[in-house]
DNA sequence: GGGATTTCTGCACCTGGTATACATATAGAC
DNA sequence: GTCTATATGTATACCAGGTGCAGAAATCCC
């Protein structure tokens, strides 16, 4: 019943916390390839065992922040209104985070987020670590989809798959546009017409694409 | 104009043949993290040094072979016939995999494919791996939508991604049935279906999906 | 055969990640 | 406050994947 959860904990935290914060800065400056985790280790001033007792790869010190995302699509699905196609829903979802900004969107130009976002994106071994994020995404989705719209086993799957790919690639789009120059407030008409495009797309099926390039 | 590729170039791929081949039998009795790289350019007689001359990473020795198959929706689109849909070219091109049994489609139950189809799925670094392929098989077909049906930038990237994450879930899920132990012929037409439908839902879209599960 | 050029090798080295064994700090009972 | 069980951190040594380098060996071409 203690609002607070213990010094014990608090610790832990503001280790995690610390070892991530040394971790981003040192790659920022230097590169991800460029950084040991010894000397990031040695920064947060922790031993590297106890870095690995934290995060279980180097790639992590970096993706961990994106962990919440894994299941944000599912959980729109879960909370939407009665009545709703989880599409709809989905599309909504997503045109609101374009409108805030959310850099899960890719479309958030503040210079910390930019060089974080071009450094995932040029560096393969992060690439890779994401994909399970999507890979994650998808499981997630699917079951979403299957049991609040009763959705059978295998479109609920293939539904998923698709909708997170086209997500990705729309998010995947505007950061590499951002990250090329593109103000972001610039950007956001395009990335809204791209998005409800992609929807549509999504809708309707490949066979009568809408009009729009 | 010689039909002789030269000494040299006999034995580089004699030497290439080699460690895949040490490679893969190993893999296939020991587990892939349980084999080292050492080992494999052991039983090749080779020097560790010149095994990674061949093959960039460990993990290529195992998907080297799946390299063809990063272009083969791109060429089956650009090879299709007049007047054909590029989605009708990659349905029947897919449907006849099945028929084939084409190990891509998932549906090869040969003890030795069967095997290292397992050892792939149950080993994530071999996965990770996989994952670039689909990333080129993306970038592709893209282009050759753009090329070839003057379908627009956006439109060909979109119904890129959605396409090669249907075909790869098409396949993972024979896969996954066929290592599970359920024989390809019975699983056959259940596999019909699926593609049937998953193509169906790509043409048709996702807000009124076909009637079959 | 002989010299230029590739290719292969052995070796040292770096880095990510883990096992082991030991030290330290915290929680909770008294 | 003290004591003890337990969670957490550390030092060290180690393994495996991967690279740089200098020189040996094979191939090519004359």
């Amino acid at each position: 019943m203690d609002g607070r959860p213990g010094l014990r904990e608090r610790k832990k935290q503001r280790t995690h916390a610390a070892i991530s914060e040394a971790a981003v800065t040192l790659f920022l400056e230097h590169g991800f390839n460029q950084v040991s985790v010894a000397q990031v280790a040695e920064a947060a001033e922790v031993s590297k065992r106890t870095l690995f007792a934290y995060f279980p790869a180097k790639e992590d010190l970096v993706v961990h922040r994106l962990a919440d995302h894994e299941t944000e699509s599912a959980r729109v699905v879960r909370a939407r209104p009665h009545r709703t196609a989880p599409l709809t829903a989905l599309r909504e979802h997503f045109l609101k985070g374009l409108r805030e900004r959310d850099p899960i969107t890719g479309l958030n130009d503040h210079p910390q987020i930019l060089k974080l976002a071009r450094m995932i994106l040029d560096t393969p071994s992060l690439v890779a670590r994401m994909q399970r994020f999507k890979a994650g995404a998808e499981r997630a989705l699917a079951q979403a989809l299957r049991e609040t719209a009763d959705t059978p086993e295998l479109t609920a799957r293939l539904a998923a798959v698709q909708i997170v790919a086209v997500q990705w690639s729309l998010a995947q789009d505007n950061t590499e546009r951002v990250t090329y120059g593109e103000p972001a407030d610039e950007r956001y008409p395009g990335a809204v017409a791209d998005a409800e495009h992609a929807f549509a797309l999504l809708e309707n099926g490949l066979r009568h694409p809408p009009q729009r390039p």
